[in-house]
DNA sequence: TTACTTTTGAGACTCAATCTCATTAAAGGA
DNA sequence: TCCTTTAATGAGATTGAGTCTCAAAAGTAA
């Protein structure tokens, strides 16, 4: 937990942010478990524990967490972001179920590779990417 | 034009919906360009060309094409859609250029086949896939 | 033409996310 | 420790894409 912490000051030192109880509690939520949560989540679950952040707050905090490299967000497309802490993973992408919204992860090096020679071919300087397979999981095919 | 005509009829019989002249003038305004438009886009080409259709009736059109497989749903993340004709093109991806906007199109049969690949490691079935490149174009890096 | 069903339009509504602005609280001196 | 400066916060208003409602209009089949 002291880890998180100081991830947390250190990363908004380097930004020129101040460090606050409420950025803190944020950040300890996201750590709290894998998976891959809505701000609202987030926010009403801070909220049930008793402790006070606005839901603006919550969202200006996950901005500056994603902007920081402490955060992945998720886009799925359907209107809600989603959030993960970078806590111990290395980059990877997704596979949802749209029957039970499961999500699960994967990372292929041969995929990136392929993907950085369609960048070179198009001269195009590759910041992030997106790459999800939609369908059916396991239990719902 | 009368091929779009016979597509959009035969896409609607199949569902076992009407044919009507405001789904024709929405199915004619997608087809009109290859851009990656939004739907507010779509219904204010329409509208400013003096046509009468509604909002309403221009987002559920829409729906009903994507749904009957006429025109293709572009997810970026940004909170609108994009749609695009089918009219003569194949299966690609998308590289978005996040300072112009600018979105080229790009396939590969290897990471397709990959990405099936991976769907069966997770003993997944696999109904769509999105797979988009964020980053600078030749012009803008 | 009639009877039935789907589609449309206008505007109300939803919901995630952002913005406003007065108030509160960090951070770095003195 | 106390000031001063400046950033961060909270409450609630606002935005904006998209959806919903329901009465009126228009296809469809007999």
């Amino acid at each position: 937990m002291a880890k998180n912490v100081q991830l947390l000051k250190d990363g908004l030192k380097n930004e020129g942010l101040r460090y606050t109880s409420q950025r803190q509690i944020v950040w300890d939520e996201i750590c709290k478990t894998d998976d891959h949560r809505d701000a609202e989540d987030i926010y009403f679950k801070i909220k049930t524990s008793g402790q006070k952040v606005s839901r603006a707050t919550v969202y200006r905090t996950i901005d500056v967490l994603v902007k920081n490299n402490l955060v992945r967000k998720l886009e799925l497309g359907d209107g809600r972001n989603r959030y993960e802490n970078k806590l111990d993973s290395s980059h990877h992408d997704h596979i949802v179920c749209i029957q039970c919204g499961r999500i699960d992860e994967f990372m292929d090096e041969n995929i990136e590779k392929l993907q950085d020679e369609i960048a070179k071919k198009y001269q195009f300087k590759i910041v992030r990417h997106i790459h999800q397979l939609f369908g059916l999981c396991r239990d719902c095919r």
